[in-house]
DNA sequence: CATATGATAAACAAGG
DNA sequence: ACCTTGTTTATCATAT
C-alpha cells in the first residue's frame, strides 16, 4: 500500500497546491492591483469577495475532507503529512484573534483587503447565518408536533449550520494561509524531517515539535475531546467540527485561540510571551497532561510543570513509529467505544419505542455514523475523522452525516440512498434495534459486505468489489494479491473463508470482460476496462426497469460514474471519499440473506457501506504488504488478454452488488465483526 | 416455471 | 512439490 500512500501524497500536494494557488492567484491579482492604492482600496467588492470566499471555502473544505491523511499512520512520513494538513486548520481558526500589531501592519501593507475587513465580513456572514438558523429552529420548535421530530429537524438545521461554519472556517483558513504566504512564512524551507510538498499547506518553518504538538493540542484538546487517540487521525475534521459545534451554541464561546505559526519568525518576544501564556492556558486543558503526570497511554511519567511535560512529550512521544502505533491503538479504542455507544443508543431507542407501544418511526436515515472513515480503512482511506466528531448534545440520535460527505451529498438523494453511513450503522446495530427503517427488507441473516454500486461493477458483487478495489487504487490497477488485500482490509467477511472468496474473485476477474489483465514487467495487474464498463452500464441502464426507476438516486451515479469520474478517482487516489458514489449514494450493499443478490431489486436501493474493518491493523494482512510499484499501463506495452464475455452477464453495476455471506456462520454477528481485527489467521 | 444473475466449488494449466 | 495465478465448467440459490 505504499503505492497508494505515495499516490495520495502526490494528489494531496497537487490538490492543495491547486486550491491554494487558485486562491492565491485570485487574491494576488487583487493585491497587485490594489497595492498602489494602499490598504483600504478594495479592488474586489465585498460581494465578490464573499462569493470568492464561499467558493474557496467549499473547495478548501472539500479538499481537506478528501485529503485526510491515510489511516495507516504507518510511517512518520504519514504523520508529517497529517501535521502539515492539520496545522492550517488550527491556524485558520486562531488567526484572527492573535495577529500582532506588527503582523497586522505587515499584512495591511500587502493586501488589498485588510484582515479586519475580511474578518468583519466573515463574522457578519456568520452572524447572519446563525440568526437564520436560530430563527428557523425557533419556528420549528413552535410548529413541529413531536419532540422527536423537533430533535431531528434541529439536528438537520444544526447540520446545515455546521456545514456553513465549516465553510467559514475553511475560508478563514485559506485567508490566513494566504496571509502567511504573503509574509513568506510558508515559503520557508521545511524543517528537518518535514518534507515539503509543493503547494502543501505548511506550518511556518521553524515551528518546533513542541509547538506542533501544541497546535495539536489547541486543535483538539480544548474541545472536550477526551480521547487522545483521536487526535492523531481525526484532527482536521474533528477539530473543525468541534469548533463548529461549539460555535453553534455560542459562536463567541470558543476559547481564545492562540496561534503559533503567525508569530514564528516574526517577533521572538511576542512569540515567547505567547508561548508562556499558551502553556498556562493549555496545561489545564491538555489531555495528555494531568496531575503532574503524562497521560500518554502507558507512560505516566511525572512532569513537574507543563513545560517539562512538553519536553517530555516531544522527546518521549515524538512522531515516530511507536507513538504512531500507540495513537492508532487509542484510535481503535475510541472507535470501539463509539460503536458500542451507538449500539447502546439504538438499543435504547428501540426499547423506548417498544415500551411506548409506538412503532419506531423511520428515522432520518443517516444515523450518527461515526464510524465512517474511522472504519473504512481501505487503502489510503484516511481513518480520519469525521467519525469522531462529537455530536451536538441536543441531538443524540440525530442524523449527523459525517462532514466528509457533506460537500458531495446531493439533495436529490432519496432517503434510501442518503443513509450511506446510516445504513452502515444500521448494519452494526440492526440486530438490536427495531425496524428503524420502513420497508427495508433486511434479511435476517448476516449482512456484511458491501459493494458500492457505482463502481464499475461488471458482474457479481464480488465483481463490483473487485472493481472498486481496482478503481480505488491510485492507478486503477491492482495485482491479484492487492485485490485480495483490499478485500480483506475493506470487508470483514473476506477475512475468512479465504479460499472461497479468493476463488470467487479470481473467477470473476477471469470471467468478465470488464476486468482486464495487463501484464507488465513485474507481473500482471488487473484493471477495469472503462469502455466495457460503460458499455455494460448503458445496457444496464436502458434495460433495467428497476434501474430506470431509480435513476435519480442510483443511476444518476451510474451515468455519473463516467470516465471523468473514474479519471477523477484515479487522479485523486482517494478511494471512498473520492468516490462520489460512495459518498452520495452510499455504497450499494446489502448483505443478502443468502447468497443472493438482488440485482436491481428495490431493496437494492439501500446501499450500505460497511467497512467492517474497524482497525487499520489489518494492513499487515497484505500478503505483499506493500503495493506494487506504480506501473503505468500507458507506459508499459502491456500484454492484454481480451476476454469473451457472455452477453448477458452484464451487470450490474449498479445497483447493487451485494456480497453474500450466506455460508458464513451466523456467529459472525455485529459484535464479532467488530472484533475481527485479529482474524488475520483466517486469511491464510 | 423460465430465465438471469451471482456465489461457490472444483478441475486444470502455467509459472515461479 | 508446492503455491499462486488464471481459466473454465458445473451446480446451486435467489430474484425477476
Amino acid at each position: 500500500m505504499m503505492q497508494e500512500s505515495a499516490n495520495e501524497t502526490i494528489s494531496n500536494s497537487s490538490m492543495s497546491q491547486n486550491g491554494m494557488s487558485s486562491l492565491s492567484s485570485q487574491l494576488d491579482a487583487g493585491s497587485r492591483d490594489g497595492r498602489s492604492s494602499g490598504e483600504t482600496s478594495s479592488e474586489v467588492s465585498a460581494v465578490e469577495l464573499l462569493h470568492l470566499q464561499q467558493q474557496q471555502a467549499l473547495r478548501a473544505a472539500r479538499q481537506l475532507l478528501l485529503h485526510q491523511p491515510g489511516s495507516g499512520l504507518k510511517s512518520p512520513k504519514n504523520n508529517d503529512k497529517q501535521r502539515l494538513l492539520q496545522v492550517p486548520v488550527s491556524v485558520a481558526m486562531m488567526s484572527p484573534q492573535v495577529i500582532t500589531p506588527q503582523q497586522m501592519q505587515q499584512i495591511l501593507q500587502q493586501q488589498v483587503l485588510s484582515p479586519q475587513q475580511l474578518q468583519a465580513l466573515l463574522q457578519q456572514q456568520q452572524a447572519v447565518m446563525l440568526q437564520q438558523v436560530n430563527t428557523h429552529i425557533n419556528t420549528l420548535l413552535l410548529t413541529v408536533p413531536y419532540a422527536q421530530q423537533q430533535q431531528q429537524q434541529l439536528a438537520a438545521q444544526q447540520l446545515v449550520f455546521q456545514q456553513q461554519l465549516l465553510q467559514m472556517q475553511q475560508l478563514q483558513q485559506q485567508q490566513h494561509l494566504l496571509n502567511m504566504q504573503r509574509q513568506g512564512l510558508l515559503s520557508l524551507p521545511p524543517g528537518p524531517g518535514q518534507p515539503t510538498l509543493p503547494g502543501q499547506t505548511l506550518p511556518p518553518a521553524g515551528l518546533s515539535p513542541a509547538e506542533l504538538q501544541q497546535l495539536w493540542k489547541d486543535v483538539t484538546g480544548s474541545h472536550a475531546m477526551e480521547d487522545n487517540g483521536l487526535k492523531h487521525s481525526g484532527l482536521d475534521l474533528s477539530t473543525t467540527n468541534n469548533s463548529s459545534t461549539t460555535s453553534t451554541s455560542n459562536p463567541k464561546a470558543s476559547p481564545p485561540i492562540t496561534h503559533h505559526g503567525i508569530s514564528n519568525g516574526q517577533s521572538p518576544v511576542l512569540n515567547h510571551r505567547r508561548e508562556s501564556s499558551l502553556h498556562e492556558e493549555t496545561a489545564a486543558a491538555h489531555s495528555l497532561y494531568g496531575h503532574g503526570v503524562c497521560k500518554w497511554p502507558g507512560c505516566e511519567s511525572v512532569c513537574d510543570d507543563f513545560g517539562q511535560f512538553l519536553k517530555h512529550l516531544n522527546s518521549e512521544h515524538a512522531l515516530d513509529d511507536r507513538s504512531t502505533a500507540q495513537c492508532r491503538v487509542q484510535m481503535q479504542v475510541v472507535q470501539q467505544l463509539e460503536i458500542q455507544l451507538s449500539k447502546e443508543r439504538e438499543r435504547l431507542q428501540a426499547m423506548m419505542a417498544h415500551l411506548h407501544m409506538r412503532p419506531s418511526e423511520p428515522k432520518p436515515s443517516p444515523k450518527p455514523l461515526n464510524l465512517v472513515s474511522s472504519v473504512t480503512m481501505s487503502k489510503n482511506l484516511p481513518s480520519v475523522s469525521p467519525p469522531t466528531l462529537p455530536q451536538t448534545p441536543t441531538t443524540p440520535t440525530a442524523p449527523v452525516t459525517p462532514l466528509s460527505q457533506m460537500p458531495q451529498v446531493p439533495n436529490v438523494l432519496s432517503p434510501a440512498n442518503v443513509p450511506c453511513m446510516g445504513a452502515m450503522r444500521r448494519h452494526h446495530t440492526d440486530k438490536y434495534s427495531m425496524p428503524l427503517s420502513s420497508g427495508m427488507n433486511y434479511s435476517n441473516t448476516y449482512k456484511i459486505s458491501i459493494v458500492p454500486r457505482c463502481i464499475p461493477v461488471c458482474n457479481a458483487p464480488l465483481n463490483g468489489i473487485s472493481s472498486q478495489g481496482i478503481m480505488e487504487s491510485g492507478d486503477m490497477q491492482l495485482t491479484l494479491n492487492e485485490i485480495y488485500s483490499w478485500f480483506t482490509r475493506t470487508f470483514a467477511y473476506f477475512r475468512r473463508n479465504a479460499a472461497t472468496w479468493k476463488n470467487a474473485v479470481r473467477h470473476n476477474l477471469s470471467l468478465h470482460k470488464c476486468f482486464v489483465r495487463v501484464e507488465n514487467v513485474k507481473g500482471a495487474v488487473w484493471t477495469v476496462d472503462e469502455m466495457e464498463y460503460q458499455k455494460r452500464r448503458s445496457q444496464k441502464i436502458t434495460g433495467s426497469p428497476t434501474l430506470v426507476k431509480n435513476l435519480p438516486s442510483s443511476l444518476g451515479y451510474g451515468a455519473a460514474l463516467n470516465a471523468s469520474l473514474q479519471a477523477a478517482l484515479a487522479e485523486t487516489s482517494l478511494p471512498l471519499l473520492g468516490n462520489p458514489c460512495l459518498m452520495n449514494s452510499a455504497s450499494g450493499m446489502m448483505g443478502a440473506s443468502h447468497p443472493g443478490l438482488m440485482s436491481g431489486s428495490p431493496t437494492g436501493l439501500l446501499h450500505v457501506t460497511t467497512h467492517e474493518d474497524l482497525n487499520g491493523t489489518l494492513d499487515h494482512l497484505d500478503t505483499n504488504g506493500h503495493s506494487s510499484p506504480g506501473y503505468s499501463p500507458h507506459t508499459q506495452l502491456p500484454l492484454i488478454h481480451v476476454k469473451e464475455e457472455p452477453l448477458n452477464m452484464d451487470d450490474e453495476d449498479c445497483p447493487m452488488s451485494l456480497v453474500t455471506t450466506a455460508n458464513h456462520s451466523p456467529e459472525l454477528d455485529d459484535d464479532r465483526e467488530l472484533e475481527e481485527g485479529n482474524l488475520s489467521e483466517d486469511l491464510e
